[in-house]
DNA sequence: GAGCAAAACTAACGCTTATTAGTTAAACAT
DNA sequence: ATGTTTAACTAATAAGCGTTAGTTTTGCTC
């Protein structure tokens, strides 16, 4: 009769919510089955039933931390006074550091959330869209600025927040690789190109 | 007792597939049923047995048929004499021409693959890798002609694949949009930057 | 119209799924 | 030590899955 072992400072259910990102992960939210997060908690599927209300709340709470914490962010970005560019490179660098920080729950949250039921549903695609408004915004002042070449703000944006999902495939070589290089290259690249 | 009706010069099995490729868009792979796939098809779930294999069957041939359409394009580009920023403005074209022709497919293609079976899973991966680094050749050729600057030839195609995949998100806009402003719109900001 | 192949159908199998009910063991407070 | 709560367990349920077997209908060829 093994038992779940939280932290101090950690309920349960946040041990499960970590599992099940990493699981959700490898697995798909609809291919992991909750025998194997059982499997990998060292307990029996039903017992995991007294900490938490169901499989699909795990994936909303999962999908939805990480949407806040984006959503915070642009708030705090936008309020600041910086050129847009300035603000642009904050935002790609807190999706770099976010990705390599909770690497499990960002990519669970990018691919999972189409299984979310609703309303939750349709709750995230709303938010996502208001982060790509917000972002949208910040493009086209810089465009007003001149900082920015004529551009097609909605494009850019959409390039800029797939380009950083690239990072998915960097998580297995984190150790070997300068993460402050990365993100600069990411940076560089995204803002200036690739060109001389 | 309806049957699935296929134009001239088209199997029945590549009617099931690309309607397969319709849904496993729509649901995910795990999540859509032969069940549903059959209604979608106006026909009985054993029915579609006449013409394909198994579910599996039908992810892996969307799954090879877009990979090596990427495979035989990167080895034309390749060949050709052009320079570097020549060579990835094609492929970038490519990319998203392909995914606005063959949006299901590519989607499934680019979200669904983890579900492929052994060997089909390894080999698919290795396919992938492959064409990375060809990519990565070409970079590292651009920066040795001086076409680019000093950049980490990895993780800038990584970037680039990252980016294209946007399209992905514009797929309900496509009437909408002309589509080669987006291309030019798209390379422009993954070689030359978006600031002035 | 008869014969035949293609392709549909119904019924069912064996398995896996998330989840509930009911019960027992452990951990803690008094 | 005793009573109580927490959290594990076992057993079971209903639903859904991909797929197979066996049968019937359809549509073409002679």
């Amino acid at each position: 009769m093994a038992k779940i072992k939280a932290a101090r400072n950690t309920t349960k259910n946040a041990v499960i919510c970590k599992s099940a990102a990493v699981l959700f992960r490898k697995k798909g939210f609809r291919a992991a089955s909750m025998r194997e997060l059982a499997i990998a908690l060292g307990v029996e599927a039903p017992s995991l039933y007294n900490h938490i209300g169901s499989k699909s709340e795990l994936l909303r709470n999962i999908c939805f931390n990480i949407a806040n914490a984006f959503t915070n962010n642009i708030d705090t970005v936008e309020a600041a006074s910086n050129t847009a560019a300035k603000k642009i490179e904050q935002l790609i660098r807190f999706h770099i550091q976010f990705m390599l920080k909770s690497f499990d729950e960002v990519y669970v949250s990018n691919h999972e959330w189409k299984h979310l039921e609703e309303p939750y549903f349709t709750e995230f695609l709303n938010q996502r869209k208001s982060y790509e408004s917000k972002m949208v915004q910040i493009i086209k002042n810089g465009i007003t600025n001149k900082e920015f070449r004529k551009i097609h703000p909605h494009v850019t944006v959409l390039t800029i927040l797939s380009a950083v999902r690239g990072l998915e495939f960097w998580q297995k070589y984190k150790e070997q690789i300068n993460v402050r290089a990365l993100e600069n290259n990411i940076v560089q690249h995204l803002l200036k190109g690739i060109t001389k």
